[in-house]
DNA sequence: TTGTATGCGTTATCAG
DNA sequence: CTGATAACGCATACAA
């Protein structure tokens, strides 16, 4: 007993017609007479009829597939950037492939390689933060395969991003520290080989530097692997503590870092805000209960993936190359749970 | 420019071979002289084949692509069980395409219909909560379509199923709430067309009735779209609370309830638990940050996408129909962050 | 208006 | 050991 499904073959054998005209009438073809028209589709119906969408695949050369590679699906980033995506590919036919690199260069190559080969028509990718080598993806792209990427993007290669406004975000955050009157201001970051990592560092230090406080290196933890590792915001958020003046206040500079930052403060047995102030990044819809603990700076996540899909289908169904790339950055939104007013 | 993959035939010309030559030394027949052989492995690895899924796809009448149909991916726990899926999957080398119903049987039947158009070798299904018919399921299994169903199954269809231990996590999270004391606990419950509503509010009915307490039905409110929609949340807590005695727990019966009750709380100006204790299902990892608030119910969900994933890949690949087919029980656990002694 | 032949990339079956 | 051919399901250029 296996799941045999009925083709354009047997519709013909039993109408004694040919595939062809079958093929036609059930496209709506010009040139096929009204009750043919009407003779196949009805018998289609009956049947349950629907065309195998391999063999058309194999056919047109594309498999109305869209690949999309993140660190981690039950991230509530992640997974609400994929909701928005799966809309948007829904509504034009699309299916959506996805894969996880759990942050791990190795494995995101060999996804990245499995995904191509199984024929995927696009792309939308944000990089692991291990990555160093972009070799395969540039020439993935310099093949002709669309590529759109988002939240870590990559800089050298020439294709659409989609991005929030980090800088801002992470200013706004940080900003709202001082305003609270917080003096020593930490933060946690990712690396700076991701742009994330880069632009969000700059807003926290632009901040500091509009509210007359002094940047110190010490104040800085950077985590390699982006807060993966619970070990890593351990650590971070050790060394923090150990330096003479402790920090006053925390910036987590990534959703997974805003998280394992709280989980390591809560082991240690210190209390936000009580001990320790913390503004971060953070799109778990569940922060909107942790009230008062804390504000946080919320990315539009669900957009993000509507827009990288919009951008990618417009690249995959005009077959040109993209000579008029752009990066579309999206405004972050601070949620604000404490006593301070509110950052314009 | 676009996306131009090598193939077989490509090989096959710049060799001078036949591309049936190119194509068994490729497979390593034995067939093929050592010599031809390391010849056109050499050459497709320089010039990087990678076999055409689809074209295998076609011919050997599978895709290796799993559909999984969930109601939302951006909820903890189906982006968890995902999850799971996701790891299995990628390690027999079949790939995941991911479906939202959005709890709408419309949608569902739709999604449904065009993944299974031929092109998944088999279905992991969690229904939607309004979907009543399941004819389609039912025909698609007495087809021969692999199916696995986890969390909201259904019941008639005789298949492979995952669930947790639906009765024993009410159960805990009602006794639980005794236990504290509290003697009016209200549910706020999914539909009893669900097999998940029905167990749960059967753990919840045992679970009172041992602590002896009175059952009382006013006391318990049924989300028919399972909390997708906040208005519901809102309407179940204002009726709760409009009643002469009003509750002094709440026992919510799955995860987008256990949030969406929390912030219809919040929005009435009603804390937890100083207003109203709150015990519920939930599986965000956030839930871990909300201490004191509540103690919660947490499926083993990365755990079910495994187990899922395992049983529909044996019913794949062993084409056989499904005779001993099984339903797996996964325990939940119970995370006390509060007063009460913990419940064996 | 309808039918025939071909090709998409691959493998299996036959011949050589 | 290797090559030609058919087939998977569909669409289409070309015939009729």
């Amino acid at each position: 007993m296996k799941f045999e499904a009925v083709t354009i073959k047997d519709i013909a054998k039993a109408l004694g017609l040919s595939t062809s005209t079958v093929s036609r009438a059930l496209r709506d073809s010009y040139e096929i007479s009204p009750e043919t028209k009407k003779l196949v589709l009805e018998y289609a119906e009956k049947i349950n009829y629907h065309p195998n969408p391999i063999a058309l695949s194999l056919k047109e050369r594309r498999s109305r597939t869209i690949g999309v590679m993140v660190c981690e699906i039950a991230n509530s980033y992640f997974s609400q950037v994929i909701n928005g995506i799966e809309s948007i590919a829904q509504l034009h036919g699309y299916n959506v492939i996805i894969s996880q690199s759990r942050d791990s260069a190795g494995r995101e190559l060999q996804n990245l390689q499995y995904l191509t080969s199984r024929s995927v028509d696009g792309l939308i990718i944000s990089v692991s933060s291990e990555t160093k080598d972009f070799s395969y993806l540039q020439e993935l792209h310099d093949r002709g395969m669309p590529i759109v990427f988002f939240d870590r993007i990559v800089d050298a290669i020439e294709t659409h991003k989609v991005i929030t406004d980090n800088f801002k975000g992470a200013y706004d955050a940080t900003q709202h520290l001082a305003q609270m009157g917080y003096k020593r201001i930490a933060a946690i970051c990712n690396t700076i080989t991701l742009s994330i990592g880069k632009e969000r560092l700059a807003g926290y230090k632009a901040a500091l530097k509009d509210a007359g406080l002094d940047y110190k290196e010490e104040m800085v933890r950077t985590c390699e692997h982006g807060g993966m590792l619970a070990s890593e915001l351990e650590e971070a958020v050790a060394s923090l503590f150990a330096a003479s003046p402790a920090p006053d206040a925390i910036f987590a500079a990534a959703d997974k870092l805003t998280t394992g930052c709280l989980q390591a403060l809560r082991n240690r047995g210190l209390s936000v805000p009580g001990d320790v102030a913390m503004v971060g990044f953070s799109n778990s819809e569940l922060t909107g209960l942790l009230n008062p603990a804390m504000s946080v700076i919320k990315q539009p996540a669900f957009e993000m993936g509507e827009l990288a899909t919009d951008l990618l289908l417009e690249l995959i169904e005009s077959k040109r190359p993209v000579t008029d790339y752009q990066t579309r950055v999206l405004g972050t939104e601070i949620i604000i749970r404490d006593s301070c007013p509110p950052v314009i």
